[in-house]
DNA sequence: ACAAATTTGCAACTTAGTTGCAAATGTATC
DNA sequence: GATACATTTGCAACTAAGTTGCAAATTTGT
């Protein structure tokens, strides 16, 4: 399982033409496993005793951000948080889902949003994204 | 003019049942001028020779947040940004559009986004708000 | 004008993210 | 597998955004 998802991440990293380092494995392999976006700090934390700098996340996210394996996703918090780009349309992503009273987010990958269409006054329209707050079903 | 926002200002806070200050006031004057969401220091260079420390200007907005009267927009910038809760129904804000060639930032307030239906999958939704990505009329 | 409640400013601090550069690692080629 | 070149990494020092605690100042209701 483990080694899966290493070999998944060298794949994914050689077809998107990065070098294929020990940093980006065990980033990628972190996010392929994650559920929903991580900050650079969980991340570091989740990476166990393979230690990166901070700085080497950060620059291997912008690095994955600009082949657009990965996302920022839009929270209503101060760090910037990451996800991989998958349930995602190249004009659409997924809606992330704020719980109001727990504070949890959750990617809510199944739900179609309806899109806007291309041109409104001008403004041509490439990407949506939706941001959704209320009680989740462990809080409602 | 000026002297009217100011008076605009007053009632406002004066009807939320906050504290009237010269700060809330000044605050609240830039955002009624605003046209898209601004950060701290933006604010802060519209004050002029009225200068507020950054953390009144802080402080205001949050004690504005919580009354409901302002919104945190959510857009791809390190810095949070703030505007006036105008033309946002209860469960919805206008969109944001922020162009990738220039960077500007838009509300479209006239845009009507199609809104999610209440309940997904044991979720409660409340509110719902968007952000628009693409090229606005300048750079298309 | 007074007392109580609230807000303000300051200085010091935290947290998130960035810069520059030398050392280390990865890749392609022999 | 050694070589040369390109890219990435780690460090330390830094910037930017936002927060804290608290005493002084301002606002409000009476």
């Amino acid at each position: 399982m483990s080694a899966n998802f290493d070999l998944q991440a060298r794949r994914i990293l050689k077809s998107a033409k990065l070098y294929c380092t020990a940093g980006r494995v065990a980033v990628l392999r972190i996010l392929l496993k994650a559920d929903k976006p991580l900050r650079q700090d969980e991340i570091a934390g989740r990476l166990g005793k393979k230690r990166f700098d901070k700085i080497t996340i950060y620059r291997t996210l912008e690095s994955l951000l600009e082949v657009g394996l990965v996302h920022k996703a839009f929270l209503d918090e101060r760090a910037r948080h990451f996800e991989l780009a998958r349930n995602c349309s190249e004009t659409q992503c997924h809606p992330h889902f704020t719980c109001t009273s727990c504070g949890k987010t959750h990617c809510l990958t199944e739900m179609a949003i309806p899109k806007v269409k291309g041109t409104h006054k001008g403004f041509l329209i490439h990407r949506q994204q939706t941001r959704l707050e209320g009680l989740c079903p462990a809080c409602a």
